[in-house]
DNA sequence: AATGTCAAAGTCAAAGAAAGTCAAATTATG
DNA sequence: CATAATTTGACTTTCTTTGACTTTGACATT
């Protein structure tokens, strides 16, 4: 198991879907996760760059920091980031329904688009002997995978 | 005896019915039978390639891996042939892209809903840990619903 | 106000840890 | 035997981890 990736994870827990950005002490992080303070630096440096959806700044010295911020747009950047972080193993119906509301709202979906999601992930549509887990876990891997195609439509248009 | 026939099976047999994806490490593998790491690439290449119906994709450097995911369900799908107009309690993947194609040349959807319904009956979006039955039952229900919206958004227009 | 001290964070290059490539050597197969 | 498939290993590339050294800022002292 990769360091630098136990940290991102970390990084990326404290920040939750409330607080976009998240304050923290190089020293201190190192120290807790055992390794060279520098590492923290490669973390930011391959996964949290402006490109994946973040900005960093800092401050040296006496009562430094860190503090990185999540900047999600709409587009291609927010559906990646939708993607790749916010949506895990496990999506609850309520919560696509919200993310299908913010997808419409913002432009990234038309009413059609949105509407076919909807249809896809809902419950209704996963009325199956199955237990709850296992259509949260399927509803999370649909979800991702039509965002996907979503995706590949605007880096086309 | 070939010693890729035994990492192709061993490989396959990790790749069971259940999980659509495997991950491993190449150096311990190559280790476990005894073989020059660089065979497993040869057998990668040679038994998982894409036109098998496998995708691979990889990580060099500490904690690296190789994952092989299995993008076509090699199940048999004898009730392919009894949907052919109506879907009916099972869907394969096969007869649904036939459906979708259908549905874009006609008209009925736009190239980007067909996209994205594809992405949500795809194998990938369903591969859970579930039996081949069961997902062809979700893929009809899963198709049908977004059908429906399809449905509605022509009667709106 | 200028200076010194110390506590941060930054930089960069080297070392380490995987995986990839490619071609030569070997083995199977028709 | 000739050809194709397999096996091996030397070398390359990519990603991660570490540590020595540098820079910056806050605070205390002159």
């Amino acid at each position: 198991m990769r360091i630098s990736d136990s940290i991102e994870s970390f990084i990326k827990e404290m920040l939750g879907d409330d607080s976009p950005e998240v304050e923290l002490q190089r020293n201190e992080l190192a120290e807790y996760f055992g390794c060279a303070p520098s590492q923290i630096n490669y973390v930011l440096a391959t996964r949290f760059s402006p490109s994946q959806g973040y900005l960093t700044e800092s401050r040296r010295g006496g009562g430094g920091y860190i503090r990185i911020v999540r900047v999600v747009e709409t587009g291609p950047q927010k559906l990646a980031y939708l993607v790749r972080d916010r949506i895990g193993d496990s999506l609850s119906e309520e919560e696509a329904q919200r993310i299908i509301a913010h997808l419409k709202e913002s432009g990234m979906a038309t009413p059609e688009e949105a509407s076919l999601i909807s249809a896809a992930v809902s419950s209704r549509a996963l009325a199956a002997p199955l237990s709850p887990e296992m259509k949260n876990a399927l509803r999370a891997r649909i979800m991702k995978s039509m965002l996907l195609a979503l995706g590949n439509k605007e880096q086309a248009q």
